[in-house]
DNA sequence: AGCATATGCGGACCGGCAGTCCGTATCGTG
DNA sequence: CACGATACGGACTGCCGGTCCGCATATGCT
């Protein structure tokens, strides 16, 4: 058998990720559907469904192309992403790093959570991100239910929420609150004010 | 003109807001097509949508249903949760009954969610939750970023993540858990912990 | 009661979707 | 070059949300 992913199929697979990308950009989720996916990568709906198995597949692939850099540098990147540091340093990078992936890939995360549905919590990246910043919490602030305030953090990261709340002219709002949110649970209570 | 509606309309309301629940109920979100709704409540299709608008109308209506009692309360009742006492009060009564509601159509609001995607801040029930809640953060904590905080905590109201989070023989887990986080957020440094 | 008409009804119909299947073409290997 | 493994394409299926329009019926008026 052969080991390695035939030619064609690769180059394929990466046709198909390049279209949903800008069928995505270009008009938003419902617009990306796998016909048309298909026919802007120039391949059958066929290969679409063996490369990615389906709609939510596909998503979930793209998604974790995006954030695979930052789920590296996370277990065996420098600080203060990777180890090392003290867990609120961690927090703030990690958010800062999440936050800016979710900024700049909002439409994208709405069409994974609505294809997803209920499956979202089953997700490995999901689990991952949810894993970590559990730990982080723990660390940050023994005691808090820090299981449930991971799932919290998490729900605010939603696609629609995010392009509902940033305004013009100021693309990481979201993340800034997100931070100040955070850090007010952790017990600052320094100056929370704007 | 008929001021008001015809009896055999309202009937036909009913009936089909009693097939959605009952399809809701036996077999999760994707079981209810409209198709099905209709069959169910022995209506013509286009019965269902010139009454509700479409799919995400129908279950919008539902959650309006289940959720009018406590608009009302909220607005023009008796403390805690009418206004009268202070805001930390009326804001725990008011997590413990929304929870409660939330808790008790945790799949509907699934359903609701997916159905109406980026609408959903649009939406009137949305808004009054949201514009209720930043209120009162506003006033139990002067400074907060109250606004985002209100969408913060309202994006934990997730079907999914409630269903994922509840164990089974503690159906008020998740509210508990909200309000723990709430306090914490409030500044509460009294014993978080269970 | 009987009529006129606004109102509501049903279900055939449409375009489009996710997902399946299998005969055929292509790749990599010896 | 030949051959088996692998991947391809696109017709096909079943279903969905939503529309439309000829028909039925409840209601208000006389």
């Amino acid at each position: 058998m052969t080991r390695t992913e035939r030619a064609d199929a690769a180059r394929n697979r990466r046709a198909v990720l390049d279209a949903t990308e800008r069928l995505l950009a270009e008009g938003g989720g419902d617009h990306v559907s796998l016909d048309r996916v298909a026919a802007l990568a120039g391949v059958g709906k066929g290969t679409v469904f063996r490369r990615f198995g389906s709609r939510a597949g596909l998503l979930q692939a793209l998604l974790e192309e995006r954030s695979r850099e930052l789920k590296e540098a996370i277990m065996t990147g420098p600080p203060p992403l990777g180890p090392g540091v003290p867990a609120r340093e961690r927090l703030t990078a990690f958010l800062d790093a999440l936050g800016a992936i979710a900024e700049g890939n909002a439409v994208l995360l709405s069409a994974h959570e609505q294809a997803c549905a209920e499956d979202k919590y089953a997700d490995p990246s999901y689990r991952f991100w949810h894993r970590h910043l559990s730990e982080l919490l723990a660390e940050a602030r023994p005691g808090l239910d820090t299981e449930f305030a991971a799932h919290a953090v998490l729900a605010v990261f939603d696609g629609d929420l995010i392009r509902h709340v940033t305004p013009p002219g100021d693309p990481r709002y979201f993340t800034r609150s997100v931070q100040r949110m955070v850090a007010v649970l952790l017990g600052d209570q320094e100056d929370v004010r704007t």
